[in-house]
DNA sequence: CGAATTTGACCGGT
DNA sequence: ACCGGTCAAATTCG
């Protein structure tokens, strides 16, 4: 059969994709074993993956450790009522049951992802690059897709998604992340603390970790200087060197503030762990301890922070 | 000039 | 067929 250029074109991305695949799949398996060496586990990688680290010169110094972010189904926007905020919850649950029956055998590779919305500013700590922008249908906004700039280099395939707010407060952006990476200075919290760029009022800040207390210390002002390379647009720049693993630390964070107005959130752990949320008032965080469920796939939970409460939903199955 | 962003096309899921 | 997510060539930026 004659082969259209189309045709064509698709095949050699899917090829593209597939080596892509196999590298990480590669490095992710190659990495776990090692495991860490000398560096401080905190072993808050429950059920998440290591990333894998390119056999460049930097991979040999440096363990990267950025968790994979499966490219999970969209998240809707968050709405400012609490009403509504329930009804994405209830969305959000139909979305997690969705991704969960289906997305783990589209990458083979992937674990469910952490994912948290959260309407916030749309800066926060991490470096990340833009991929892609899309109008969204009886949005006002267009959803702007971000993936973390360290993908290419260490594997880290955090994204996340930022769409203005839809009218109400036009310097809220909701923004949704994907997954859990370790390139930025926040740890382990995959969903990165939100920094407010204009630090005006800082509500409440909130603050999701998958991962131990030494994790959250880290994430609550312990500063903890994991990342050997910048983890900001502006640790970027002030470093001067061109390649981003290379750059300097990026211990210096900035005064988290933050104006969440509300966040909903909702996260899930593929191998059944418990995310710790502490609480760390002296910086405003606000952070609860949730239980999950045992079962591997159970829906672990909502949190609706306009009421503070918690939705904690075991599909028995 | 290299890196980051833009933007239309493509693709898979529903 | 529609919609959302991603890719990648082209363009812009620093």
């Amino acid at each position: 059969m004659a082969r259209t250029t189309a045709e064509s074109n698709a095949a050699s991305r899917h090829v593209a994709k597939g080596r892509k695949a196999a590298a990480r799949l590669h490095a992710l398996l190659g990495q776990q074993l090692p495991a860490a060496a000398g560096s401080p586990p905190s072993s808050t990688l429950h059920g998440l993956w290591s990333s894998p680290s390119r056999s460049s010169a930097a991979s040999t110094e440096r363990s990267p450790r950025c968790t994979v972010a499966p490219p999970a189904r969209r998240t809707t926007s968050l709405p400012a009522a609490a009403g509504n905020a329930n009804r994405s919850a209830a969305r959000l649950v139909l979305e997690l049951q969705r991704v969960r029956r289906g997305s783990v055998l589209n990458e083979s590779f992937n674990p469910i992802p952490c994912r948290v919305e959260k309407k916030a500013t749309m800066h926060d700590s991490y470096l990340w690059r833009k991929y892609g922008q899309k109008e969204i249908k009886n949005s006002k906004h267009p959803r702007l897709y971000y993936r973390c700039s360290y993908r290419d280099d260490h594997g880290c395939t955090a994204t996340k998604q930022v769409q203005q707010s839809e009218d109400d407060d036009p310097s809220l952006f909701v923004v949704t992340y994907f997954g859990e990476h370790f390139c930025g200075r926040v740890a382990d919290v995959g969903c990165p603390v939100v920094a407010g760029d204009d630090g005006e009022e800082s509500e409440e800040l909130i603050v999701i970790s998958f991962g131990s207390s030494a994790a959250v210390a880290a994430a609550t002002g312990g500063a903890s200087a994991a990342y050997p390379w910048p983890c900001c647009r502006e640790d970027a720049k002030n470093s001067g060197a061109s390649q981003p693993w290379s750059l300097p630390d990026c211990e210096e964070v900035p005064p988290l503030t933050a104006n969440v107005a509300e966040e909903l959130i909702e996260e899930s752990t593929p191998e059944s762990e418990l995310m710790g949320l502490i609480s760390s008032p002296d910086l405003e965080y606000s952070l609860l301890d949730l239980e999950l469920g045992e079962s591997s796939l159970g829906i672990d939970g909502f949190i609706n922070f306009d009421e503070l409460s918690v939705y904690s939903i075991d599909n028995a199955r």
